[in-house]
DNA sequence: GGCGGCTTGTGAAAACCTTCACAAGAAACC
DNA sequence: GGTTTCTTGTGAAGGTTTTCACAAGCCGCC
């Protein structure tokens, strides 16, 4: 199979948002009404489409509900998702409480934390288990994504213990690198790194740039 | 000047993160050894570093602090920025108490949210004022970056309230899309597309690609 | 049924980004 | 001083992604 990079990954997910948020306004979309809002081109739209195959009409556009059909195949979205998020602190509640998850098919089924004052309590539906379980109960409950809301000190050891486990996925907000472990796939979410490519702009339209 | 892609700026955060991690235990560092651990190679650090300039030494490799201090300085780093937080929810509470901000620079000067039962108080020493002072108090206190913590439907009416208050740069946790602002900087961070990605790789592995 | 207005799907071209490969400089050692 | 080893900086090559431009197909209308 062809590979398909990040970014039209990332570009088609945005595509299947904005089509949710429109379903039911409209029957039809053309790639130019679906390019706007995304920040894209209508040429981008339709070569991202493209990859996968032809799902629209000449003349007509793309139906809005097939087209989020497609594009949840795509991304692997025609099923939910179980989900454990590590670390029970501040960000760890919020993730646990957040109806965002769950409106886009994933499940958070359990959360981890070291602290015994939390374990054995839940939070919003969702038990709270000791690290120690965390292998068992990751395999008890059928974990697949695990999301890391610890310390960065602790993340490292937590992202090889959830593959240990079978976990194949995680999703880190701890700013650490977490190198390359096939066949696991890792992604990290860093604020302060999204913040530096703002004050990058900030700073280099202020020095006379174009 | 020359255009400079969203991703190596990217990059040299992540160098930067992982220069201020080793600084002190090491004087000099290869672009291989500073490629290793960031997931990239020598050949991409050295020509993300040249586009600004020479900060090598040939046979020896680059000084740590000089290298920090010049990342720093590209980036817009030399300075601290006076951040908002709008919204404290579950998730604008974590973040005034995220320490990752002021470690990396980023001041949390001041937060904002409808509730007047929170308005009025103080969280981690930050004042919570009332949305309605919004475009006052961003004026009074120098905000210079946004970051939208509140549900999908208000972030757009709040990036343009900023906008209007003279905040040229904002990064949102709604998901939504916030069109092109020129000249504001707006970034989204939204959680699922993340996740999406993972699913897209997890689901694509599965069926025979490569 | 034929024509005109739209919109997709897609090769080809252009732009952009990454990797390669090597000259040039620095240090250590004999 | 000369030789070896190391590492940067950088043109050139190679690869990938985006944009362009247009044929092919759909629809409505006369």
């Amino acid at each position: 199979m062809k590979k398909i990079s990040e970014s039209a990954v990332r570009r088609l997910s945005l595509y299947l948002r904005l089509l949710r948020g429109i379903a039911g306004d409209q029957e039809l979309i053309s790639s130019q009404e679906l390019a706007e809002p995304s920040g894209s081109t209508s040429a981008q739209v339709r070569k991202d489409l493209s990859l996968f195959g032809s799902f629209g009409q000449r003349g007509k556009g793309y139906s809005v509900p097939e087209l989020i059909d497609t594009l949840e195949r795509i991304l692997g979205l025609e099923r939910r998702w179980r989900v454990a998020v590590v670390g029970v602190g501040k960000l760890g509640s919020a993730l646990l409480g957040y109806r965002g998850l769950s409106e886009r098919g994933f499940d958070v089924v359990v959360a981890f934390d070291v602290d015994t004052e939390k374990v054995g309590t839940e939070l919003n539906g969702i038990d709270i288990c000791s690290i120690d379980s965390l292998s068992r109960v990751v395999r008890e409950r059928g974990v697949e994504i695990g999301i890391i809301a610890t310390p960065p000190e602790e993340a490292e050891g937590i992202v090889s213990r959830l593959a240990d486990a079978g976990v194949s996925a995680v999703l880190s907000f701890a700013p650490i690198e977490l190198g390359n472990r096939d066949p696991m796939v890792v992604r990290t979410m860093d604020l302060a790194l999204e913040l530096e490519g703002l004050t990058f702009a900030l700073t280099s339209a202020r020095n006379g740039d174009s």
